[in-house]
DNA sequence: CAGATTAATCGTACTTTTACGATGAATAAG
DNA sequence: CTTATTCATCGTAAAAGTACGATTAATCTG
């Protein structure tokens, strides 16, 4: 990247961009479908339903949690995750800010 | 990437990850604003307004367009870009979707 | 036509992301 | 206690993203 410019934008910019950021992979919007379908917390049966190794699996996990897009606790062995959704409910009210402010002003010229 | 895995997702996966892609630099958040909050067209103004060379506001818009969200017509010497609402729109309703879909079963167990 | 302006593109450098296999740590099962 | 299971982490490799300066193409201005 060349030296991250991120710091020079506005902090509501910079949130946005790293929300978008972390659903910004098929697999972690497949990740968030699989979670939100189940009952119980589920771990390693994403990797099941993924078509990628564990250990990549195990990494956008880590970064949907580092999002603060999902909770995981550890269980024995195995490890639960389960949505955010008290997070989740911010950045969709942030996103459907985001569109509203854009949109105050619809005009196309080209 | 080590070969991207995208084909392996389905299409409103990739499509979703897509946008999110697309908005995922507060750069680009922030071409959007601007984009919105002007009567008339801009694009070199963009240049003014942000932090970055020119070239790379060049190559943010580029992939902003590529990604559908904005339009771009050559005026003379100059380029002027907007906002492309209705693939806008698309999207929001495409991102409530989601956000239904996911809360559709609100369960935290952790 | 010559020079200035505007913006796209090229070349380059560096960072981050994506992906995998292998290893390691923790716990459950025998 | 040994073995199997589950998952995180490490190391590595390749691809993509971010950023800049320089160049180029197009079009205005004088």
């Amino acid at each position: 990247m060349a030296i991250a410019k991120t710091a020079a934008f506005s902090k509501k910019e910079q949130e946005i961009a790293a929300f978008a950021k972390a659903i910004a992979h098929p697999a972690r919007v497949a990740i968030l479908k699989v979670l939100a379908g189940k009952t119980e917390c589920v771990c390693g049966q994403i990797v099941d339903v993924l078509p990628l190794a564990q250990s990549t699996v195990s990494q956008h996990l880590k970064e949907l949690k580092a999002a603060g897009l999902i909770n995981g606790t550890v269980e024995g062995p195995r490890s639960c995750y389960c949505i955010n959704w008290k997070a989740f409910e911010k950045f969709r009210n942030e996103f459907n800010s985001l569109f509203d402010t854009l949109q105050v002003k619809n005009n196309s010229c080209c």
